[in-house]
DNA sequence: AATGAATGAGACTTCATTCAT
DNA sequence: TATGAATGAAGTCTCATTCAT
C-alpha cells in the first residue's frame, strides 16, 4: 500500500500527463516535470521508482478514468445498437474533452511498453472481465444484431474510425462537431451490424 | 545531383527503417545505426545532414514505395466498390508484408514533424493531385455509391479499421488471415456505401 | 538570484581561466575543465548555460577585477602626467602578476565575440561612464598637457607599448623589471604629452 | 626540395590565408579549404604533411612577403628618424592593405606554436641577421638619436602603437586615415627619440 | 519527508586524416 | 598525381538518477 502525500502524488501525475502529451516522453525531463509540479526532483523518486514506472502508473490512472467515463449512463437494458452508439459517443466525447489523455495514450501505445499493455487494454480484448464494456456488448450481443465476425474485426470496425477521427480533430487538422460524431458513429454501426435485408432474406 | 555511393546510401536507409521501427527514433542512436549498417558514424553524415534529415528522407522513400504498392492493379474502369476494396486490400497486404514500414510510419506520424506531413499524406486529404488514390475515389464517386459524408468522416471510416487491425496484427496480438482482411474490408465498405435499401427506394 | 554553490562556481571559473590561458578556448575541452576543477562535466552546465556563456561570465569577472586593480590609489587631484603613469603602471603590474588574466584576455579579444566587446572594453572608448579610468583622463585632460590627437591615436600610443611589452614578458621572451616598466611608461607619456618646447613657443 | 605543382601549392596557401583570417584556425576545416581552393581534400596532404604544417608554411610565406614590403624604398643613407618613420609607415600601409595577412598573423601569434616563432620573428629580436630591418636601426643608431633603452623597450614603443591601431582599424572599430598614421608614427618617434632639448641642456 | 546539487553515461555531430581508385 | 568517400576519435551538451542535507 502507498502511504505518502497524495497531494504531491497527484500533482506529479497530472503535470506528467500534460507534459508527456505536449512534448512526448523523451522531451519531458524529470527536472522540468519537477518544476512544473512544484516539487523537488528527488521527490518524484519517492513516489515512483523511475521514469518508466511513473509512466506506467500514469497509464493505469488514465485508463481507469477513461473506463469510468465510457460506461457512464449506458443502460444494459437498452438495445445493442443504442448501447454501442452510447459507448462510442462517450468515448469520443471524453477523449475530445481531454486531449492530453488522448495524446498521452497515443504516446503510450506507440512506446515499447505500450504493446505489452495493449493485450489488457480497456476496450480491446479482455472480454472476460468486467473491465471491458465493449467486450461485454460484443460477446453477449443477440444473434441477429451484430455480424458474426472475429472479435478483432469487430474492434477494428468499431474503434478504428473514431480513433482516426479523434487523431485528426485533436491534431487540429479537422473541425470536430456533434454531427460529425454522429455520422461516424452511425457508420461504425453500419459496419458491424447484421444486414437486416439479407438477414430477413435468408432467415 | 547526388554523387555518392548509392549502396551505402541505401544500406543506411534500410537499416534505419528497421532500427526506427523496432526501437523508435529516440532509442536508435546514430552509433548503433552505423554499426548495424556496417559503416562509420561519420559516413552517415556524408549522406544525411543530421538525424532529422535522415528520418525525413526515409519517410519520403517509404511513402513513395507505399503509394506505388497501393495503386497497383487498380483499374479505373472498375466499379467504385471494387476499386475501393482493391485499394484497401493492397494497403493492408503491403503494410502487413512490410511491418517495419508500418511501424516506422506510425512513429513518424506521432513525432513532431509527423503532424505537418499529415496534411499532405498519401491517403488523406490531397484530393486534387494524382498522388492520392483514395481521394480520387471519394471525390469522383458516383452519387449513388457512397454516403454524402464529409471527407474526414469517409477517411475515418475507410482507414480507421484497417490501420487498427494492422496495429494489432503486426503487434502480434492477433493472427492475420485473408478472410479477416476481407471481412474488415467488407465492413469498411458497408460503413461508407450508400444503403441499398434506401437506394432502391429512391431509385 | 543565483542560489548555487559559490565554491564550485568559483572553482570552475578559476580553473577555466588557467585552462583557457594555457591552451586556448578550442583546446580546453569541457571534460578536461571538469577534471581539473574536480567536478563532473554536468556540474559545469548547472552553473553555465554552455561553453560560450562560461567564457562570457569569466570575461566579466576578469574585467571587473582588472578595472578595480587599475584605478587603485589613483588620486584625481594628481597631475595628468602622474595619473596617467600611475594607471599604466597599475595595469602592467596587475597583468604581469596575473599572466593567466593577460593570456585569457588576449584569447578573448581575438575570438569572434571579443570584437563586439572591444567597443565597450574597460580602457578603450567609453569616455562617458565612470567605468573608464583612461577615458576620463583623455577626455578631461588640461589643454596643455596632452597632444590634440584622435582618441584612437591616444589609445594606441598609450596602451600599444605596454601590451606589447607584457606579451613578450609573459611569453618569457624578455625579463620584466621595474625599471623597464618605468622606461616604457615614460616613453608612453612622451608619445602623448604635449611638447613643452613647442608649447612655450606657440603659447 | 619541393617538386610538385606550384599552382596548386599556391592556390592552397592563398585560400588558407583568407580562410584562417576570416574564421580562425579552428573554424576552417580542411574540407572547406579544399573546396575553396578547388582541389581535393587529399591533394592538400600531398603538399603539406598536416594542418599544422600548412599553417607553419603559410606563416613563413606571409612573413617573407611582409619583410619585403617593409624594407621597400628605405634608404640606409637617410637619417635614423626618416628610416624609422619610413619603416613604420611601410608596415602600417602593407598590413592595412592586406588585412588577411594581419588577421592571420594575429591568429598565429596567439596560437600555441606562435610563441616559439615569436623569438625569430621579423621585426622583433633577431638583430644579428639581415632579416631584421628594425633591429638594424635600433642597434646601429647614432648615440644622439634614440634613447638608450633595452631593445625590448624600443620594440614595445615602436610597434605597440601601430599594431594596436591596426587591430582597431582592421576590426572596423575606427576609420584609418593617412593623417592618423602620420600622427601615430610621430608619436612613436617621440617615444623613442632622444629628447634634443634636454639633451643639449644637460649635455 | 523533501530537496536539488552533483554526477557521468551516452546522445548527436564535426573534422583531420587515410587510402583505394 | 589527384581525388573524395570513409572513418572514428573527440567535442559539446542533456538528463535520469543518487544522496547528503
Amino acid at each position: 500500500m502507498f502511504s505518502g502525500n497524495f497531494v504531491k502524488h497527484s500533482a506529479i501525475l497530472q503535470t506528467a500527463l500534460v507534459l508527456f502529451a505536449d512534448h512526448g516522453f523523451h522531451d519531458a525531463p524529470m527536472a522540468k516535470l519537477a518544476e512544473s509540479a512544484n516539487v523537488g526532483v528527488g521527490t518524484i523518486y519517492r513516489y515512483f521508482n523511475n521514469k518508466n514506472n511513473l509512466i506506467q502508473v500514469l497509464y493505469k490512472s488514465v485508463e481507469e478514468a477513461l473506463h469510468q467515463a465510457i460506461i457512464e449512463e449506458v443502460d444494459p437494458s437498452f438495445s445493442t445498437e443504442l448501447q454501442f452508439k452510447h459507448l462510442i459517443t462517450n468515448l469520443v466525447h471524453y477523449l475530445y474533452a481531454h486531449p492530453t489523455v488522448f495524446k498521452f495514450l497515443e504516446q503510450y501505445y506507440h512506446s515499447p511498453f505500450g504493446l505489452e499493455k495493449k493485450r489488457e487494454k480497456l476496450f480491446l480484448d479482455d472480454t472476460s472481465t468486467s473491465n471491458n464494456a465493449f467486450g461485454a456488448i460484443f460477446s453477449k450481443h443477440p444473434a441477429n444484431s451484430i455480424k458474426a465476425l472475429p472479435i478483432s474485426a469487430l474492434h477494428a470496425l468499431a474503434f478504428g474510425p473514431v480513433l482516426f477521427l479523434l487523431r485528426d480533430a485533436i491534431g487540429g487538422l479537422i473541425e470536430m462537431s456533434e454531427s460529425l460524431v454522429q455520422m461516424v458513429t452511425e457508420g461504425c454501426w453500419d459496419a458491424i451490424k447484421k444486414d437486416d435485408t439479407n438477414d430477413s432474406d435468408t432467415g
